[in-house]
DNA sequence: TCTTGACCTAGAGTAAGCTCTAACTTGTAA
DNA sequence: TTACAAGTTAGAGCTTACTCTAGGTCAAGA
């Protein structure tokens, strides 16, 4: 698919799409005749992934890192493992502060609703 | 408490907590006769309240709001609160999705494992 | 032919949130 | 009385992650 379409299906822009290229997030994008890049399913799905490592929280240095290593073939799978075992147990801990900060918060807005002078 | 026993009991650095009370984070606080900064515990309990808030992904601007409401006084109780419930909404939608992507990462994996070469 | 739209590159600019620097004052301990 | 630690200010600089600009190519339709 070409740019256009890539970028409405990934909802990054251009301009984002050709940042993560270039700072070797996207690796070897293929380009049609005209040097214009098309991307394939596999290039979606590999976004997409990075898109869910992104929102988790993890910066995009660490997931240069995983991408570094994917680069490098199935060599590296039980390193590749490893980092995504770290960051689940990080997200883990993450998912269970949030709650417990959604408990305080609503301790508060309970605090707003007891002490209405209406 | 002097600035360095509130910056280790909030864990920010002076620097930060200068910034914050620069952008109108923090309000009225105390200066002793030779100008130095003297927090209290009402200010260590605003700055946990503004951390829990940043932690859960509010930017400061949001919580620049929040703290410009509570120093116009008890008027703005109702505002405060639906800021708050506003805020509470997107907290436990992010905590769902997170909740699928740790699902996600788990598959992930769970991958890795199965495909294991040794 | 001419314009429109999609794409390209290199590199500059931006926003948020700090983080550090320079130059200075003040209080305490040796 | 001198050194050291802790504080002050204004303002510059940094990092992350984009986001935009300038100046260009190329293919298709009116």
């Amino acid at each position: 698919m070409n740019m256009k379409e890539f970028s409405a299906r990934t909802a990054l822009s251009a301009h984002t799409l050709r940042y993560y290229e270039k700072i070797g997030l996207l690796n070897h994008i293929h380009r049609s005749s005209n040097g214009h890049r098309f991307f394939t399913e596999k290039d979606l799905e590999w976004v997409t992934f990075i898109l869910r490592l992104k929102q988790t929280g993890m910066p995009l240095e660490s997931i240069l890192a995983y991408a570094k290593l994917r680069a490098l073939g199935k060599s590296t799978n039980q390193e590749r493992q490893t980092l995504l075992e770290q960051h689940r147990a990080k997200l883990k801990s993450r998912i269970e502060s949030e709650i417990q900060h959604l408990a305080a918060l609503d301790e508060k807005i309970e605090y707003y609703i007891l002490h209405k002078t209406s």
